[in-house]
This record gives C-alpha cells, sequence and structure tokens, in this order.
DNA sequence: CGCGAGATTGAGTTCTCTCAACTTCTGTGG
DNA sequence: CCACAGAAGTTGAGAGAACTCAATCTCGCG
C-alpha cells in the first residue's frame, strides 16, 4: 500500500532510474516559490517509485483514474480491448507520462503493462488539481506540461500515420523511439527494444511475420541495424530521409 | 489586413456560422469575473470570423505562428511536406481549434489549406498568453482546453491507427467524423464529407483507388451509406462493432 | 536439461497498389 | 444559359505487397 521505493530484494541489478530533471513531470516536483517563500509540494502529492513486476498491470482501462504516472524506469505498454481481444495502442519508455489525459477525465481509456520490471512515480490528481488551482506558478507549470504533451503525441502521431508502405511505418517507428530516447536523455542511435515482435506488429497493424522481415529488410538497406532487442542506427540523417520528416 | 468578418458579397448563401458554445475556444471567449468585476477580454484577443477562400492556404509551415485559429464555418485539412510532395495529416471541422500546439512552439509544423470557403476566429497567442499569466482563472480555462485538446487528439490517434485492413482504417475515419460533427453540435449520422478522396486517400496511406472500392464495400455491408460527398450512418452501433471501439 | 514463449523462415493466398481508360462534376468564359 | 476544360471520381486488369498457416529454431528460465 506505502511507497515502495528500492523494494528491491532481488538478485538483479538496481535499475538505472532516469534522472528526474528529463522526466516531463519535473516542473511539478520541483520547488515552487510563493511570496518569497519556497515551498515543496512534493512529499505530498508524489508517491516516488512504485515497483511493478514485468507483466503486471499498472491500471485497468474503466477503472477510475486517480493517479497519474510518470516512468522513473523500465517501460511498459498500453492496452485496450477490441472484439475480445486486446490490441496495442502505444508504448512509454522512461521519463515519460502515462495518463496526463486522465487529467480530465474520470477514467482510464486503456489498460497499461509492464513490459520488465518498472518503477513509477505516482501523482495523486485529485492533490494537484487542489494545488494547481491554488498556486497560479503551479498552474502554469502544469499547463507547460500538458502543452508539452499535446505537442508530442501530435508529433507522434503524424510522424506514425499515413505512411504508404509497411517498410515507412517501421522505420518510423524506430525513429519514433529514437526521438522519444533522446528526449528522455538516452542514446538515440542505440537502444532496446523491449516489447514483443508480435507487440510492435499490434501496434502498427501488421503481421509480426511482415515486421520481422521488414527489419531484415531495413537492415539490407543500411538503415538500421537489429541484433534481436537491440537496435542501432549508423546514420538517422538517412532513416528521416527515407520516413520524410526531420525530427532530430 | 484589419478583420474582413462578413465580407460576403457573394452570390452564395450566407454560411452557418457555428455557436460559439460549441466552439473549443469558447471559455477563453467567455466574459472573465475577476474580483468582483466582469471583464470581457474577447475584443482584446480576438479577431472574429476571418474569411479565407477555398484553396487558400492559412499558414505555411515554418512560419511563425502568432496565431491560434478556431474555425466558425468550414473545413480545411493541414499538410506537410514530405520528400518533395506533400501528404495530408488532419482535416478540421467547424468549433474545433487549427493550432493549439503551437501555443509552447515558435513555428507551424504544418500547413493549414481551407477545403472550402471559410470562417477563422484567431486568437493573438502573445496576448493570450499574457492575459492568462496575469489572471488565474483564464489560466485555468485555457488548461482547461489544452487538456480536452489533448484527449480529443489522443482519441482520434487511437482510433485511426493500428487498423489491420484497409476497410476497418476507413470505416475508423469515418466513425471519427462522425464523433467530431457530434462534438461540434452536428448530426453525427448524416453530413458531407469535405475533402476529396484523393485527400482521404493520402491521409489514411491508402491509394484513392482503395478508398472508392472500400466506400463501396462498407456501403454494400450496410455500414455507411454514400452518395458522392454525402455520408449517412445507417447504425452507429453497428460501424462503432465494425471498427471495435465505442465512442458514442 | 527440458519446457515454453518468442522469433524466424517458407509457401501459397489474398489484399492493395499501379496504370490506364473512361465518366462525372464543377467552375469559367463566352 | 451553354460549351468547354480541367479536376475529381470510377472501373478494370495485372503486378506486387502483405497476410495466413505451418514448421522450425532460439533463448531464457525453472
Amino acid at each position: 500500500m506505502a511507497n515502495s521505493c528500492l523494494r528491491t530484494g532481488s538478485k538483479k541489478e538496481d535499475p538505472k532510474y532516469v534522472d528526474c530533471d528529463v522526466c516531463r513531470l519535473s516542473p511539478i516536483c520541483s520547488p515552487v516559490n510563493v511570496g518569497g517563500h519556497t515551498y515543496d509540494f512534493t512529499g505530498k502529492m508524489v508517491n516516488r517509485r512504485h515497483y511493478f513486476k514485468k507483466g503486471e498491470v499498472i491500471f485497468q482501462q474503466g477503472e477510475q483514474a486517480a493517479l497519474i504516472y510518470a516512468i522513473s524506469a523500465g517501460s511498459l505498454k498500453l492496452i485496450t480491448e477490441v472484439k475480445g481481444s486486446s490490441r496495442v495502442i502505444d508504448f512509454r519508455i522512461p521519463g515519460e507520462l502515462v495518463d496526463i489525459c486522465s487529467l480530465n477525465e474520470g477514467i482510464y481509456n486503456y489498460s497499461a503493462q509492464a513490459l520488465e520490471d518498472i518503477y513509477l512515480c505516482e501523482i495523486g490528481k485529485e492533490t494537484l488539481n487542489d494545488i494547481a488551482s491554488q498556486i497560479p506558478e503551479v498552474q502554469g507549470r502544469l499547463m507547460k506540461v500538458v502543452s508539452q504533451e499535446l505537442t508530442n503525441i501530435q508529433t507522434s502521431s503524424m510522424l506514425l500515420h499515413g505512411n504508404v508502405s509497411s517498410e515507412e511505418k517501421i522505420a518510423a517507428f524506430i525513429l519514433n523511439l529514437a526521438w522519444r530516447y533522446l528526449n528522455s536523455g538516452y542514446s538515440s542511435t542505440d537502444f532496446k527494444l523491449n516489447m514483443t515482435r508480435n507487440d510492435i506488429a499490434d501496434f502498427l497493424g501488421l503481421s509480426k511475420e511482415t515486421v520481422i522481415r521488414l527489419f531484415k529488410k531495413l537492415q539490407e538497406n543500411h538503415l538500421i541495424q537489429i541484433d534481436g532487442k537491440k537496435v542501432h542506427i549508423p546514420d538517422i540523417n538517412n532513416l528521416q530521409y527515407f520516413v520524410g520528416i526531420e525530427l532530430i
């Protein structure tokens, strides 16, 4: 029930938490100056680094949305129920927010499931809204967070939508991840695909065989190098040219 | 240069302006209560119903983004340059905002072009931000507008992304429009497609022939009725079941 | 070491695209 | 008001892309 920061008694190495200053919520977690005094509301609002096991469901579609999540370490997938089976809507990596949308909604529109062992910071929606409505500085920062998120979602959606060939779709998917890793302070040219080929296929509306074959084709064309879950982008500009959008 | 409200001396009938209260910007355009007094900043910020001709470009990708637009009448398409040719990113209908993203960005990420004669309300970004930063009530309302927009974009993107078959993609496109017309106070079951088949194809990453053939197939399956640019949805629940998402 | 999930490969089928011809619609000028 | 030109929409045929199904391989975990 209580915060389980660093609950890891496991044999695995300690996770590499993302720095708070790359987290999209950092404006909210920083101290605020009000009438000459500095206040830190973090303790009131934020439950830091709550641990979830690989495969665990963080929240379920339809549940009351009381918390906003930011990923401190690990990654997760967002899924929704479609005609009895589930479909992957998106992925989230360290530093990113999970459901800022729920700020003005009562319930979660999708479920979230851990792709690996993860640590999430949780923010109480109600407390946040209360504080924001009383302190303009916090309101302003929240505004910044939300509009940044709006820009990010729009950029991602622009990138992933409307590609003609499946090869472009997959290239766009990789480029999108590269860009997001960069935004979170990681390498944009070397990263790990934490999701399965099936998840990727499901997300892109392709079959997993097509994903595998087109990964291979992209590799043959020297646009990416892929070895299992590890991706390397030899020349990001080539990839961007192929996708047709300059992000980085 | 100045506002050209009701410049219509043309032979066409007067456009049916959308009611201000369905406009996504209406919270911003409503009077504000500050310390017991009521202020109306609308005059300061908003240039109402600026007329643009069919085909006219409202703003160009890369330009300084000084204005936010809300559509009062008519519709437009958003396009971006990809490898020398342009690609349709999205459409906007009356009551919707055109580029709220530019709030925290310096330049437009895409161009906007009128699909028919349109009237746009323009809001000065800088003035809006100034007023918002001084008056918490306005800040809060702006927050509402932006997070509503975030939810809308995410819903649309969830709906349109990840469909396996092209038939589902097109059905999702129609359902998305139905939902958006509903949100703007129009009929969700009868509306007009103001864009060409080519625009739709481009937006969905299909060929125009496929769009035409699948419109026909959807009609044969009684999911939609389509006659030129007019669409009728006989049973919205059937369509939603086919797409696999319950929106309305 | 063995099991099971995930990844890969091949073969055949289905879907979607491209190209080209043709029709319909729309707007303009006479 | 009509004629015409260009844009948009439609249809058919053949080529190419992506899907499905089934078999096999690999790797991590107990």
